[in-house]
RNA sequence: GGCCCCUUCGUCUAAUGGUUAGGACACCAGGUUUUCAUCCUGGCAAUAGGAGUUCGAUUCUCCUAGGGGUCACCA
């Protein structure tokens, strides 16, 4: 029965979308997994049936397959534990209760919601806490079903482990009556959770910081049960970009799938939530999927909220975008370009996507980075009435360099090679500045606020497209009319 | 309010008794024959406060302050 490997699980309950803060949870313990050659369960806790919402059991499993992470068993891929939808095991949660029942640890809760209510409102007016232990009814009625189940404690002391916190430590005044099954017959997470984690030879529990406050109840129960509590790893919360307040969807947390629309890589996005609270103690700060679940380590997890920093996010996207292959990065761009790119071959669009590699980040910039590489702007006289050079120069003196520009194209064969010896030479001829003549130029073919280096990008667009472009700013007015 | 946890540059963090408190992002300046980037160089910038232990505290102890979590028939 013993069974020796890893097994962790990411158990969200399907009420929404998937933000950076529970993704992250699901990573640490999917690297954990990872790194002990072990499983990792995806289960669903959907005993809330009020708050459930239609889809998103597949939008979340959607979530953790875009950022990389898989499961050997789950919701959506039965496993040797059944059902890993927690509705659908309704069954093994009563047989638990009642042999908790048998033994006299769980008792019916006689009261209502109401009088247990005007219980707590009591405790408070007094200003003490509030225990429902203090309640317990001496002579509780038979479980029949329809009252809700409670466990009955033991209050103690209790020290634990935790792999990310340390050593902690409460009172006895933290135990109390909890209740494990609700008047309609589902079970609480409290409840649920603990006989899943048994039955699915869970090791290691990973998640979020406000489960800390309860886990000595969950000893509690562990004890009850008569069962050895997994590892307990507690992770601290992504904070909010302002505030200190935990990151939430009411704050403006975004559907992690979001990121996949912006063209944000899936390497970056694991890249990111790894380091976000965690670090290998080097100095290192990008790493690919691999060094990640070989490098992880818990108790290398921060214990104090890091706060979400989209910044940081586009800086590493960028780094895993120069690192990537042409081919591997063709393949992730390919619904990004811009409209006009679609009658253009693959070579040409590979060609352009290599000019744009050391200056995109996510995908969806490419359109405006590379637009004029397919279709021909519009002229747009502010980029040289708001150049520091350009503007200085007056009408004829902008239409002679580009005259001169043309004349020497004209007899250039466009190979890279041979365009930056002609702009060099043409720069000696008009006696100019690169920031002058090189900008003029690149501005009238572009048209674009930035573009790659104008002997790369000339060569890439050709001939006869950029000797267009120049003959036709030549036609135009380009120095704006001063006023005084 | 009770209980628990946390506190190093603006941000992510390194350093567990001895460092000019290190790195990265961001920002600023300079360089790489134009722009936007990349890349390189430099700069700005932190141990919440107070006691104590110690020859010596970011590091250990205590107190204060601040922040967070939790106290559901939600998970």
């Amino acid at each position: 029965m013993s069974n020796q490997s890893v097994r962790t699980r990411f158990a969200p309950s399907p009420t929404g979308y998937l933000h950076v803060g529970g993704v992250r949870t699901a990573l640490f313990a999917w690297l954990i997994a990872k790194q002990g050659d072990g499983q990792f369960i995806l289960r669903l806790e959907d005993t809330d049936k009020k708050r459930e919402v239609a889809g998103a059991d597949a939008h979340i499993a959607e979530s953790l397959r875009w950022v990389g992470i898989g499961w050997e068993e789950g919701f959506d891929k039965p496993g040797k534990h059944g059902s890993y939808r927690q509705s659908e095991r309704l069954d093994r949660y009563q047989e638990w209760a009642k042999k908790l029942v048998e033994q006299g640890r769980a008792y019916a809760d006689p009261y209502s919601a109401q009088e247990v209510q005007k219980f707590r409102e009591e405790a408070q007016a007094t200003k003490k806490p509030f225990l429902y232990r203090n309640h317990r009814p001496e002579n509780p009625p038979e479980w029949d079903g329809t009252q809700p189940l409670r466990f009955k404690s033991d209050p103690k002391n209790y020290n634990w482990h935790d792999e990310v916190m340390g050593d902690l430590s409460t009172g006895p005044e933290v135990i109390d009556d909890f209740i494990l099954v609700k008047s309609d017959g589902y079970p609480t997470y409290n409840f649920s959770h603990i006989v899943d984690d048994v039955d699915m030879e869970i090791t290691h529990i990973i998640r979020g910081q406000e489960f800390i406050a309860s886990t000595p109840i969950y000893l509690n129960l562990y004890e009850a049960l008569g069962v050895t509590p997994p590892i307990m790893g507690t992770v601290p919360h992504i904070l909010g970009p302002t505030g200190n307040k935990k990151l939430s969807k009411r704050d403006g947390a975004k559907d992690i799938l979001d990121y996949r629309e912006q063209g944000y890589l899936p390497a970056a996005m694991m890249n990111f939530l790894a380091t976000l609270g965690w670090n290998d103690g080097t100095e290192q700060e990008v790493f690919t999927t691999e060094e990640l679940i070989s490098k992880f380590d818990m108790k290398r997890i921060q214990k104090n909220g890091s706060r979400f920093d989209e910044t940081r996010l586009s800086w590493l996207q960028g780094a895993h975008v120069r690192k990537a292959s042409i081919d591997e990065l063709y393949k992730l761009v390919q619904s990004f370009w811009p409209e006009s790119a679609e009658e253009f071959p693959d070579d040409y669009k590979r060609r352009v996507l290599a000019l744009l590699q050391d200056r995109l980040k996510h995908f969806a910039e490419l359109p405006a980075l590379s637009s004029f590489f397919f279709e021909d702007l519009e002229p747009n006289l502010d980029l040289i009435s708001s150049h520091k050079q350009l503007k200085k120069l007056p009408e004829t003196e902008l239409k002679s360099l580009l005259s001169e520009a043309v004349a020497m194209l004209k007899d250039n064969d466009f190979s890279e090679n041979s365009l930056v010896a002609g702009l060099n030479e043409l720069l000696e001829k008009t006696n100019q500045k690169p920031a002058v003549l090189f900008s003029l130029i690149r501005i009238c073919v572009t048209w674009s606020p930035s573009s790659p280096g104008l002997a790369e990008t000339l060569n890439l667009l050709g001939k006869d497209r950029s000797l267009k472009q120049l003959e036709h700013a030549l036609t135009i007015p380009l120095a704006r009319a001063h006023s005084s």
